[in-house]
DNA sequence: ATTCTCCATGTTAACGCTACCATGGCCGTC
DNA sequence: GACGGCCATGGTAGCGTTAACATGGAGAAT
């Protein structure tokens, strides 16, 4: 049989074959009676094929349902237009806020967002981000400057244009857009001191893999040595960032510092535990105690007293990443950059007027 | 130069090669002495290689950096680990909870989730599952059970598994999960009935493109009625999700009928635009006016008065909805598939207690 | 000792699309 | 009227991997 086969010139091997009975290319082709090629131009450059052709392959397309592989398609042209996003969390507004400028800014431009979640895991890091890069994704978001060795090399080996955001670091992997972490909570910190708080209490989410907080706590830190503050260990604390564990963390705070004058929280969700916590127990804000929190939630101003905050552009600072990114692959930026988009301090009525 | 080329036996085409130069399979398998298929084994199946042959090629993978092309990978075997999701929004934890779910199953077996935001559009919808199912995901996640005709033909005819979430629909794509708005949202209010409370108003989130909404619409409506309550245009709004646009949907609807004795909101976000409001014009909670909210947030429970609100299993929504899928491409399960996870109504503060 | 199995590894041909180069027809130029 | 250039379209090879089948050697079975 071996031998029949080789003698019979053109027929097609017993081989079993894999694919799926998908409609492929080859069968819109043959429908519209142009050739594969025709198809994938009409598809991806329509304005390079005549009228007549694009009628009848998008008609062809249209009856047999064709939906192109993009596996296939992005293996030959050696490049996709996915951007791969690598953020701590899915349970705050701050990230959702941001992946939305980008993906106005990217979904506009034929992009996609390829997104992952970190849980503020640097080993989750690492392994999106090798996965993102096995996609041969087109550009790459981080959010903070902390990362693995390992998560900086592969990127930096990739060639891949990479934005870390949220933070300003000294040594980038390759290009920054965020604000300063430690100047804000330093800046709010001194408006607190300012309008005459003194004992003035520190909470942030876990510090140990989040370079946005360590800055927080730096920023705060600064602040309380400058203005000659006072400083006590019970005046610092961690909390996971939830309602309920901001409340604990001020309630535990309150325990073992009764004369805390104010608490900055370095986020508006534990601030908004803070609020409700001295509301329970019967404190008035601000007079008894003063409450500021960190990125302005819509939240923030519906408090009663609407809480004073630091306002962050995350929305910009998403859709600015994008267009970095962008202009990275098309080859209209090089070299690198660093945007520090600021932020602003929101004062509110959780906390006392400093004197005019 | 070119005849001398065409001369030498062994000598690549002269054609313009398109690769990247990354590292190859063939790279790495030069490297450790073996072949592109034993490397391609040694990643995938290891178990089936030999120690000796699976050290070299892993020290041959490490030495290079070598990170193998999922598009080539994925193309050649016809299938993907990926399934896509699609959620209407990154806003709200909601959705946050049953992605967890689903990432924290699918990530244990070596599969991934691609991610796709509406927005509540069904526009987006359509968009998005065309570019999931160009990708060849193994699996669709969806939420609600309202979709656009051309969605519904696309999902069947691809013949991939797919799930809808957070509802309970009559005619199903293929499977679903979840829970019953309707019910949810009438067995609140007729808990708030039986608290005494008979002017009830409700506020959801736009319900145009919303199963989910119009069914807890559906809901309130029905106890209306079977309990004989005040049924008045005014005592119904919608608002988009944010805190403030809850506040506002309240504000108004105090204003057309300032006799209204309990609000329901369809959202523990748009409940506490409320209770602030509340708080803001000096009613007592719960005895001027009862709030009800909605899913058990965090934040529900550290209100003053805690809120009342519907218990909805989000995180196990997420998890048996992955694994559903994963039964279904691995043939494990055929059929359809409609699992009622129920819900729970959380009785607390902000809403009297019923008579016992 | 011989045959049969099994195991580890190799060879080849897909997977489904697009980049690259080629071709043929039409128009304008000299 | 021959030639050059441009436009629309096509043929072919390649993108980088893995499925399917092939092979060769060691050990088991007879």
């Amino acid at each position: 049989m071996a031998v029949a086969r080789t003698l019979m010139k053109r027929e097609p091997p017993a081989r079993k074959r894999r694919g799926h009975g998908a409609v492929l290319i080859s069968d819109v082709a043959r429908l519209a009676g142009v050739s594969a090629i025709t198809v994938s131009r009409t598809l991806n450059k329509p304005q390079i094929v005549a009228d007549s052709t694009r009628r009848a392959v998008q008609a062809a397309v249209d009856r047999l349902g064709y939906i192109p592989n993009r596996l296939a398609g992005n293996l030959a042209s050696t490049q996709t237009r996915t951007i791969g996003v690598v953020i701590p969390s899915l349970f705050s507004n701050i990230f959702a806020d941001s992946v939305r400028g980008m993906t106005d800014v990217l979904g506009s431009e034929g992009y996609q967002v390829l997104l992952g979640v970190t849980d503020d895991s640097l080993d989750m890091e690492t392994k999106h981000v090798v996965s993102l890069l096995g996609q041969r994704v087109a550009g790459v978001i981080l959010t903070g400057g902390m990362h693995q060795r390992r998560t900086r090399e592969l990127l930096k080996n990739s060639g891949v244009p990479v934005v870390e955001t949220n933070v300003m670091v000294r040594s980038s992997i390759d290009m920054v857009v965020g604000y300063s972490n430690e100047a804000a909570a330093y800046a709010m910190t001194r408006h607190l001191a300012r309008c005459g708080y003194r004992r003035i209490g520190f909470v942030t989410t876990p510090m140990e893999r989040n370079d946005r907080a360590q800055a927080r706590r730096a920023g705060w830190l600064r602040a309380v040595r400058e203005f000659g503050l006072v400083e006590r260990a019970g005046l610092f604390r961690e909390a996971t960032l939830t309602v309920s564990h901001g409340a604990r963390a001020f309630g535990e705070m309150l325990a073992s510092d009764p004369d805390v004058e104010a608490v900055f929280l370095a986020h508006d969700m534990l601030a908004s535990g803070a609020m409700f916590e001295a509301r329970r127990r019967g404190l008035r804000v601000p007079d008894d105690v003063g409450i500021a929190g960190f990125d302005d939630l819509d939240i923030a101003q519906e408090f009663v007293p609407a809480l004073t905050t630091v306002r962050t552009p995350r929305y910009a600072i998403g859709s600015t990443a994008a267009r970095m990114v962008l202009q990275r692959i098309r080859g209209e930026a090089t070299g690198s950059a660093c945007v520090d988009m600021g932020f602003e301090i929101v004062q509110r009525d959780s906390t006392r007027r400093p004197p005019a």
